[in-house]
DNA sequence: CCTTGACCTGCAGTGCGCTCTAAGTAGTAT
DNA sequence: ATACTACTTAGAGCGCACTGCAGGTCAAGG
């Protein structure tokens, strides 16, 4: 059961590539990989976890920057656990912020789809450029919306 | 009410910068702006609402390349009714699936900061580097979740 | 007249997250 | 011996979405 994978195959169970998992090593988010004698890498079923979480990590867009504070974090040891619980807790307010986000422009996407929809049912064959008008129905920003993130 | 806005002014209400606003231009987001006499952009209302519009599916995530098919579309007038339609349901159907996957990894995360909350309750200050077990609550993958997406 | 400031253009540079290339090694198969 | 395959490294390159820079124009103010 202790796997001790080739890199082949801890491509092939991560989902990253190849070249990825090199990467990975190599900016230090994960650790030395243990080798073989021949100097491949061989990878446990640790790494392997270590990795999904990285990759849930990523997928939920936490840059790799942050993520790599967290692995230098994790490897401090025990006394980092209240900085690396904020660092997780900042990160969890983020994506809650992010769904909320995207739950709102949803909203307006299904609105612009259902006046397009509305049009397309009213023969809308008449090639003339009429419809330069119908973006009228997105409120800009509205100060409140777009803060100032960027 | 007519504002004529200048470039200044439009980075202020759209949120973009200028420098961003001309890069839409130039590639083709935008039309091209009305010019004052002395050749400064003059961005009008349904400018400005085109450019909230945009933001909006920027913001979803949708890729320039794709703003960039349904500007052209748009442009064409119309006859392009359905494939602007067909464009905006393909992403929502984007967006939901990002909103649904970004809840998954909520939850976990929810999960590994109580697990982490716990250690953090019983007297964590052994500095022992104990904890490099810790990432074994992250199920991998599961093969189901990450079927090939790169 | 000269500076300041807002704008213009074209093009180079940046940061991120990979991704690819080149050149080399090690082990097995024919 | 030779080919094949899987791996190794250092380092270059890429796609995206900007962002910055140099150099120029124009109008108003001191």
């Amino acid at each position: 059961m202790d796997s001790r994978l080739t890199i082949q195959q801890a491509a092939g169970v991560t989902g990253l590539s190849e070249h990825t998992l090199r990467y990975y090593e190599r900016i230090g988010l994960i650790a030395p990989i243990e080798r073989a004698p021949n100097g491949h890498r061989r990878y446990s079923d640790d790494d392997i976890s270590w990795i999904g979480f990285l990759n849930r990590l990523r997928s939920t867009g936490l840059p790799i920057s942050k993520m790599l504070k967290f692995t230098a974090l994790q490897r401090e040891g025990g006394a980092t656990l209240h900085e690396r619980l904020a660092l997780l807790k900042s990160h969890r307010r983020e994506v809650k912020q992010k769904i909320q986000e995207l739950s709102d422009h949803l909203a307006l996407l299904e609105a612009k789809i259902s006046y397009y929809s509305e049009r397309a049912d009213l023969g809308s064959d008449r090639s003339e450029p009429d419809t330069e008008k119908c973006h009228m129905l997105e409120g800009q920003p509205s100060a409140a919306e777009q803060p100032s993130p960027r």
